[in-house]
DNA sequence: TGTACATCAGTGAACGCGCGTTCACTGATGTAC
DNA sequence: TGTACATCAGTGAACGCGCGTTCACTGATGTAC
C-alpha cells in the first residue's frame, strides 16, 4: 500500500480534500497581489479550482474568509514574535530588539497575512477568537517591554504599555511608509536600517543604551 | 442689483456652479464615512445632487476623483505642517515638535483627506502634480529635522532624512494604530500623549533634550 | 434693448460586467449489515 | 466481501444588484450684433 498522505492533499477528484485551507491560501495570494479591495471570493474559489458556491461550505461569506486569513496571520505573528523574544534571551535588551525586527520581517515575508490583518479593514473585534489572537501577539511585545523597564530607574520609568506602544507605532509606521508599496518608496534607507536605528535612538532616550556608544 | 456671489454657489438650477469642488467634498464625506472601498462614484454624484454621468465633465473617472481629493489633502497637509513649523519658531526644537503634533492633528481633523492620501491605495506617483505635493509636505518635516540636526555634535549627528523618517514613521504608526478605527482601540493612552512622549524620548536619545529633565 | 447663436454643463436611458449569494442537484466517500 | 444507504462536499445555473462608463440629448448661460 503506497503512502497516501501528501499526495492526497494535492490530488483532486470531486472532493478537494482540504478546501478550507486551500481557499485561505488562495485568498492570501490574491490579497498580496491585488490588495484587499481587489480580492474577490469568486476569484479565490477559481484559484483553488472550485466553484464560487463551494466556498459557502466552509465560510459564511467573503468577509469571513478574510477574517480567517487575518486570524491565521495573528497566530503566526504572535508565534514569530514569541520566538524572536526567546531567541534574544537572556538579555532583556537583545530580546526586545529581536521582537522589533520580527515585526518587520513578518510584514516582509507574509504580506498577504499582513494586509489581511492591518489593511483589509476587518475589525479585530469581529470575533472573540480574532480579538484573542491579536491580543496575544500584542502581549508578547508588552511583556518584552515590561521586562526591559525593570532596568530603568523607578522614577523615570515609563509605563510599559506606553513604551511598547511607541515601539509598535514606529515599527508599523516604518512598514507602512517604507516597506510596503513601491520598493524604496520614499526614503534612501532600507526599512530594516531605519527601524533598527530608530529603536536604538529611542532606547538611548530611555537610558537603556549608553549615550557615548 | 443684489450681491450674487455666495448665494450662486449654493443655489442650484440646471447648472451647478461649482460641481467639481462639490464632488470632491462629497467624495471626502463618503470616504470618511465608509472607507475607501465603500466609496462609489455614483453615490458621490448623488450626494452632490447630480447624475453619475455629470462627474465625467470634471473627472476622468472614479480614481481621478480620489486622486484629486488626495492632492488637495497633500496641499493642506503641507501648508499645515509649514504653519506649525513657523509657529514653533524661533526654537528649532519647539518648531520641530509642533510639526509632529500637526501630523496627528491633520489626521484627526481631516480624516477624509487622510484616508484618500494614505489608505485609498492610490499611488503618489500617479501624476507629477500629486508627487510634487507629497514631496513638498515631506520636505517641511525634513527641513525641520535638518535644522534641529545642527544642534547635535557633528560626530553623532544622524542624517536628517533618517531622523525625519523616524519621526514620520512614529507619527504615522500612532495615527494608524491608535487614532483611527475604533476610538481608544488598543491603548489606554491618548494618541496625542503617545506621540508627544514618544517623540520626547526619541529626541532625548539624540541628546537634544537633557537626560535629567 | 432685443434677438440669434455658440458653448457646454448636466440629463436620463442604456450597456455590459462581475460581484456575492441561493438553490436544488449529484457524485464520491465511508459505514453498517 | 458485497450491497444499501447516509452524509455531505462540490456543481452549475440562476438571481438581483449596483457599479463605472457611454451616448445622444437638452436646457441654461453668455456673447455678438
Amino acid at each position: 500500500m503506497p503512502l497516501p498522505t501528501k499526495l492526497q492533499m494535492v490530488k483532486r477528484g470531486y472532493h478537494h480534500g482540504n478546501l478550507r485551507q486551500a481557499l485561505v491560501e488562495s485568498a492570501l495570494s490574491l490579497i498580496e497581489a491585488k490588495g484587499p479591495a481587489g480580492f474577490t471570493l469568486s476569484e479565490a474559489a477559481s484559484l483553488a479550482g472550485v466553484t464560487p458556491a463551494a466556498v459557502y461550505r466552509h465560510f459564511a461569506g467573503r468577509e469571513d474568509l478574510i477574517a480567517e486569513a487575518a486570524l491565521q496571520g495573528y497566530e503566526m505573528f504572535g508565534a514569530l514574535m514569541e520566538h524572536a523574544y526567546q531567541s534574544g534571551q537572556p538579555s532583556a535588551l537583545t530580546a526586545f530588539e529581536a521582537t522589533g525586527r520580527a515585526y518587520l520581517a513578518f510584514a516582509r515575508r507574509h504580506p498577504g497575512h499582513y494586509i489581511a490583518m492591518f489593511e483589509s479593514g476587518i475589525s479585530v473585534n469581529r470575533t472573540p477568537e480574532l480579538a484573542a489572537a491579536a491580543l496575544a501577539a500584542r502581549r508578547v511585545l508588552e511583556e518584552a517591554a515590561s521586562r526591559i523597564c525593570e532596568h530603568i530607574p523607578e522614577g523615570k520609568r515609563p509605563p510599559a504599555a506606553m513604551f511598547s506602544a511607541h515601539i509598535w507605532a514606529m515599527s508599523h509606521g516604518v512598514v507602512e511608509l517604507f516597506a510596503r508599496g513601491a520598493p524604496g518608496a520614499a526614503s534612501p534607507f532600507a526599512p530594516e536600517d531605519l527601524l533598527e536605528s530608530g529603536i536604538g535612538i529611542y532606547l538611548r532616550g530611555l537610558g537603556l543604551i549608553a549615550q557615548d556608544e
